[in-house]
This record gives structure tokens, sequence and C-alpha cells, in this order.
RNA sequence: GGAGAGUUGCCGGAGUGGCCGAACGGGUUCGCCUGCUAAGCGAAUGUUCAGGGUAAACCUGGACCGGGGGUUCGAAUCCCCCACUCUCCGCCA
């Protein structure tokens, strides 16, 4: 959520920040929003006033064995006044939050203007992507090991889920491990959270209200609660509506969820393989600091994701991403890209976020300021992917293939393959 | 699934219709005292919204005692619904 200070002081500028983000603030909308909600306030709270100033004659009058008949009369009177004064402060305050919560974060002064990934700018490269002669992608060589299997996964549950066998379901589990120790050292602790969260969670990272149909809904009782589509939700709400203490901060996290997404709209893309699934694993990080802080910690948090990758060997190119292709939430956006040797190009395995005060906003997440007056600020949020387990095992495949179908391991994830250093068939 | 108890400020804990943003105790901060520490003394100490103030200080008003609704001139206090926590019983990985 944007502060609603910045769309009345900066009003011009914010609406065209947002444009870069593909937002057309309807500004006669949010000026008339503004006109009418702050109109009830003071209507409704004069109305309140009065209220209490009459309450405390006839508590006096009452007090005193006085009659105060009189006073009750009006009162009644008034009362109503003010119920219908209510409804309608009611009315326009909710208008004016939803009309809120569905305007993405601005960006940072330091991203690309642009409509789209082209935009996007390479920032670096590490690693040179292997010499292989007509590389096998990761279904061929997955299915011909015996260690994916697709076919099977949608007769029991449908397109775009896979089944793990062998030693590419160890693989998984190892390549999980393996992160989530790497990211321990890096001194992230590691959280374990439901993998089903209600509405609130959901509002506090952005997914709702505008993105519902891209979530899986599971009915529970009255209520709803959803599968998340990223460990970034349970996480970043650990804090909901707390208050922190700055000596606390800053706090980072590391988790290994699955993650759930009905990738609704997106029918035509990466059809083969298991790049886009409903369901995949992913260790993710997430850090709560002060807003000075924060722009390091974006740069801290990036690396410690690269370090994954270049851990595995694995060829990758960090993007910065332009205005027009963030996602709703964040402030400040990398894309950490892993070379995938059958599509010739580097594809999306890591996305790491800088959402500024947005989902603390949403979520209200504050720490008390060890300052001698100790006020309460809004905490900055980030998170990053490190990594999407389903991607980084295609790529293990794909980058470690070798002329007899074989693959061969990344030297870091031998131990954790019980001393395993190739799948064979 | 059944029965019961609870949810109040940083913490403990009072408050069953008005003078309660909330007693009392602890904590914390500032000042005094003390060779240092402890003890003691004095004072301060919630959040949030709207308006005023160039900003800060501050001032005025509203709201907040788990969440929502109701009764009432008036609700932390009475009534209803919901959520959560704890205990017991049942069932179960």
């Amino acid at each position: 959520m944007l502060d609603p200070q910045l769309l009345r002081a900066h009003l011009d500028t914010t609406i065209q920040s947002l444009k870069y983000r593909h937002y057309d603030f309807d500004r006669t909308m949010w000026t008339e929003l503004e006109r009418a909600r702050k109109k009830a306030i003071q209507d409704l709270e004069s109305l309140k006033a009065e209220r209490n100033k009459m309450t405390e004659l006839i508590r006096v009058r009452k007090q005193s064995q006085q009659d105060a008949t009189d006073l009750l009369e009006q009162q009644k009177v008034s009362s109503q006044a003010l119920v219908d004064c209510e409804q309608d402060m009611r009315s326009i305050e909710s208008q004016w939050q939803s009309f809120l919560a569905q305007i993405p974060n601005v960006s940072h002064t330091s991203v690309p203007v642009g409509l789209n990934a082209e935009s996007n700018q390479e920032m670096k490269r590490w690693g040179t992507p292997p010499v292989i002669h007509q590389p096998q992608d990761h279904v061929d060589l997955g299915v011909t090991l015996g260690i994916l299997d697709l076919e099977r996964a949608s007769k029991i549950t449908g397109t775009r889920f896979a089944v793990l066998k062998g030693m590419g379901a160890k693989l998984e589990r190892a390549l999980a491990s393996f992160m989530l120790d790497l990211h321990l050292k890096q001194g992230y602790t590691e959280i374990l959270p439901p993998y089903l969260v209600n509405a609130q969670s959901m509002f506090g990272t952005g997914q709702l209200p505008k993105f519902e149909n891209d979530l899986f809904k599971v009915p529970h009782g009255d209520t709803r609660l959803y599968l998340i589509p990223t460990a970034e939700v349970p996480v970043t709400n650990l804090y909901r509506d707390e208050v922190l203490k700055e000596t606390q901060l800053p706090i980072r996290h590391c988790a290994l969820t699955p993650c759930f997404r009905s990738e609704a709209g997106s029918y035509g893309k990466d059809t083969k393989g298991i790049i886009r699934q409903h369901q995949f694993h992913k260790v993710e990080l997430v850090s709560f600091i002060q807003e000075e802080a924060a722009p390091n910690e974006l740069e801290r948090l990036t690396a410690h994701a690269e370090s994954i990758l270049e851990a595995l060997e694995l060829p990758y190119r960090r993007m910065l991403l332009c205005t027009g292709d963030m996602g709703f939430s964040s402030h400040k956006t990398y894309d950490l890209e892993v070379w995938l040797p059958s599509q010739n190009a580097y594809r999306e395995i890591s996305s790491c976020s800088w959402f500024g005060s947005f989902q603390a906003r949403r979520a209200g997440l504050k720490y008390r300021a060890s300052t001698p007056k100790g006020e309460n600020r809004f905490l900055h949020t980030l998170n990053g992917s490190a990594l999407a387990i389903g991607r980084t095992w295609v790529a293990i495949l794909e980058n470690g293939q070798q002329a007899d179908g074989s693959i061969l391991l990344p030297k870091a994830l031998v131990p954790y393959m019980d001393g395993l250093e190739r799948i064979t068939s």
C-alpha cells in the first residue's frame, strides 16, 4: 500500500511513476474520494464530540439528582443523525481503502524506465555456458534416465505437475538441503511455515485483492484458505500487526516450502517440461530491516542467491528489472537467470525484491526506533528466491549432461547425494 | 466433535454501565541522592486518525480494553456472533 501522504504531497510525480508500471491512476476518482473522506470524517467527529459533551451534561445532572428528560430527548434525535453519518463514513472509507489497495508500488529511482522485459538491464554475468553438442532438454534427459515422469503425473493430477523418481527425487531433496545449509551459514534463521494461509496474509504481501485468480483456494468451514504461491507470504506475515524492537533488526529468515500457482493466463507458455508448474519447491530468503539499510540489504540478499548458483557451478546473469516488468508490490527487483543449454538462453531462476514499506503498510509491520523518542516506523521488507528448486533441477540436468546421457553433478552437491557424482540410467 | 476457562497498556493484574485511556505493582526513561553498585526520593511513560501550527515542540477533537454487530442519552463493563489461547473428554497421522 502506498503512503497516502505520497499521493497528497507528490501526486503528479507519483501518477507518472505509476504510469511506467502500467497503472493508469484515476486522478478524478482519487480527488473525489479524498474530499468525500475528509468531509465524512469531520462531520462524524464533530457529531461525536457533540454527543460526548451532552453525555457528560446528562451525567452531571443525574448525579446531582436533577431531571434530565429534556436532554435525553434531544440526544435521541441527534444520535439518529450520528448513525446515518456513520454509515456514510463506512462506505466512503471502504471505497477509499480499496482504491489504495489496488495501486501498485512505485519504483526506486535506480530502476530503468521501460514497458517490458526488453528494457531490463543486464548487470553482470557469471560463468561460461558449457559447450554441448546438440544438447538435450531436461525432459528427454530425465525421462531417459528414469528420474522424471510427466505422463503419470498428469494421470494422477493433471498437466503442469511432475513426478520425480529415484535419483531425481533425491536430487530435489539434496538441492533443498544444500541451499538451506548454506543460508544458515550466511546468518538466516530457518522457518517452516504453514502452506495454507488466510486472506489477510495474502493481502499483506500484495497477492490479494488483485491476483486472486493466480491462487489455489481451499474451503475451510465458513472461510477459505489459500495455498501459498511462495514462502514470502507466510514468512513476511510472521510479524504482522506487531511492533518489533529496533535491536531485533535485521531479521533474516529462510524457508523451504512448496509453492502453488494456478498459472491462469499462461496457457501457452513453457508447456514442455517442468519449468512452469502448478507446484514446485523453493527456498526463499526474507529480510526485515530499517529503511536506511534496505538498499544494501537488497545487494546482500541477491548476492546470497547468487552464491547458490556459483556453488552449483551454474552460469547465470543478473538483470535489473525495468519499471514495466516488475511485480505489483516491488520497489526494485533483480532477477537471476540461469543458463539453459536446450533453450540456448538464460531463464529466470530467482527474483530478489525490495518492497520499501509497501508490504509493511499492508501487513502492519513496524519497529520501535532506538531513538530517545522511540517512535514507531514501518519496516522495509525484502525477499528473494534462493532458489527455485525445480528450475535448479532443470539447470543441473541440462548443464551437467554428458555425451552418454548421464549427468555430472556439481561437486558441492556430492555430499548431499551420499557421494554420488553422476546420475546414470 | 463435546464440555469448561480465558483474551485489558512494555509485562503482571484490577475494573460489571457515566467522573476509565484505564487503579495498583513491576519495567523503562529523565532528574535528585550516593565513592561505584544496590536501595531511596521526584517526575514522565500507549497507538492511531482528523484539524490547527512553516517543521519540530505543542494544541483541539475522534477512535482504540481479541474482532464484528446490538441494547443504551452513554459500553472495557450488558446481550449476540466469530476468532484465538488454555484444560478435560472423544477421534486421529
